[in-house]
RNA sequence: GGGUCCGUAGCCAAGUGGUAAGGCAUGGGACUGCAACUCCCUGAUCGCUGGUUCAAAUCCGGUCGGGCCCUCCA
């Protein structure tokens, strides 16, 4: 498998540390507000990047935080902390909150055919690991206590900016409104990494430390979890490109002061979901959410199918417009896959299988997968070999294209629904196509869409 | 100011040197009593401009337009 690297700005050929175990991390939610879709497409990146991992061989351990804690809006300690300000605003305490957007997080997750990853931990249930690495960043002395704070010293390290080209010296501090320097610091990108002091006394969730009752940095959880369940090599790091600075960056420097070598080899990134302004964001436009399409009568699938008919490393401008376009070509897909039977047979799939295999392969090409399976769909290939191609492309791109829509009708209703195809059949033989059509609106009135096929008359209930 | 990415038909989009995949929409046709579903047909010299080359959407330069990052963010 190929991928893009943003350590060396590559796409690289993928050699895991052991290939029958790879590791991959990826950074998870701050559980203070509803996911937006844009938050969730980085989470389809991922899945589809671990599914086409397995696909191509490679066992996958993945793990994934979740941030329940003291995430400030700035490394300079100033800013508003984002779960005390959604426990204000909904007037609960900072565990009750994180509790419920966890919930709803993973509500949205697995609507969008994400699977769930095996570990996932908060970031309230580590604290005594964010310690040990504190401790020893102390005794290495590549971090310092200033003003009741522990910091990490970026000086200490040859390269700090390993993943961007940033010169120092050429940044400018506080290019956002609302960001000031921290005067406790010794170089403008030092990061805390413990705070025992803060503008924020009234934290709810503190912890006791060798440097007194607080809380940790906000960096410092994804090192101190990864390297927890999934050991000192990690092979992948996954997350959005806003993670790239300052978080992931801060994340190498501390878990590699920590360790002493070479952390992780891959850092993937997932572009973002903008709308026609540009970025999008919890606090301007329309908030979109899995829930607000459920209403709006969108499939969640329908958006999953938008973003992989895109490439995860391009932007991707969110309007309706190309939701319904994506809407209308998902339905069209189920349309033809339905159409297969429900044999399947292996023989002879192999050529479509690898052409699958390549397109992932090529660093998550899923625009092309895609592609591949419409081939397959016009193929000359027995229905029951497209079948069997779709079954096994759909255990990466998990779109549901073999679930059966299982409506359990009540046997009330689907005889109700038989006597009316029946009292419309017996219309048409008799011409009386006012009739038939009446017929055909009333039901389609409850949900229910009349079909005739050359087999007979077939209906699919919403 | 520094960094980085992008610009292919109405829309989404593949293609990184050999003469433009695929999907949705549109228009036409087949099927149907009509419709829906399905099937067939239907469209672009790749932002603009120089250059390299036998050959460029693909490489190099310039230019225009847009996004993102530079201590909230997926």
């Amino acid at each position: 498998m190929r991928i893009y690297n943003t350590l060396t700005h590559r796409v690289e050929e993928f050699v895991p540390h052991n290939p029958d175990e790879v590791t991959m991390y990826t950074c998870g939610p701050t559980v203070y507000h509803f996911a937006h879709i844009g938050n969730l497409r980085t989470y389809i990146f991922e899945d589809i990047f671990e599914k086409s991992l397995n696909y191509l061989g490679y066992p996958v351990k993945r793990c994934m935080n979740i941030t329940d804690v003291g995430h400030l809006s700035s490394d300079s300690d100033t800013g508003e902390d984002k779960m005390l300000k959604g426990a204000k605003r909904e007037h609960k305490s900072v565990l009750e909150i994180a509790d419920f957007y966890t919930k709803s997080f993973r509500t949205d997750f697995e609507k969008l055919n994400n699977r769930w990853p095996a570990l996932v931990s908060p970031a309230t249930q580590n604290i005594e690991e964010y310690i040990k690495i504190i401790e020893r960043l102390l005794e290495k002395e590549l971090a310092y206590i200033a003003g009741g704070n522990v910091y990490f010293d970026t000086s200490k390290l040859a390269d700090y900016y390993v993943l961007t080209n940033h010169k120092e010296d050429e940044m400018v501090v506080g290019v956002r409104a609302g960001v000031e320097e921290d005067q406790n610091k010794r170089n403008q990108a030092d990061f805390v990494l413990w705070f025992t002091k803060s503008k924020f006394d009234d934290q709810e969730l503190k912890w006791d430390s060798p440097w007194g009752y607080g809380y940790p940095g906000w960096h410092i959880e994804c090192s101190g979890i990864s390297m927890k369940y999934l050991g000192e090599y990690l092979d992948i790091h996954c997350g959005g490109v806003d993670n790239i600075f300052p978080h992931h960056t801060n994340e190498i420097a501390q878990s590699e002061g920590f360790l002493g070598h070479k952390w992780c080899n891959y850092w993937v990134h997932g572009e973002h979901l903008n709308d026609q302004s540009g970025k999008m964001s919890k606090s301007k436009g329309e908030f979109l959410t899995v829930s607000l399409l459920e209403e709006k009568g969108y499939n969640p699938i329908s958006y999953r199918f938008m973003c992989l008919n895109s490439h995860y490393r391009k932007q991707l401008v969110f309007s309706y417009e190309a939701l319904d376009n994506a809407t209308q070509a998902y339905q069209k897909l189920l349309n033809k896959v339905r159409a297969l039977g429900t044999e399947e047979k292996e023989i002879g799939t192999e050529e479509y299988q690898e052409k699958f295999k390549n397109a992932l392969a090529d660093d998550l090409n899923t625009s092309l997968a895609l592609t591949i399976l419409y081939d397959v769909l016009k193929s000359n290939l027995e229905d029951a070999q497209k079948r069997f191609l779709v079954a096994s492309f759909d255990k990466v791109l998990s779109l549901n294209l073999l679930v059966e829509e299982e409506k359990t009708l009540d046997g009330e209703l689907e005889a109700y629904i038989h006597q009316k195809i029946e009292e419309r059949n017996q219309a048409k033989k008799e011409k009386d196509y006012a009739k038939a059509d009446n017929i055909r609106n009333e039901l389609l009135e409850k949900g229910i869409t009349i079909k005739d096929t050359r087999d007979g008359t077939t209906y699919e209930v919403k």
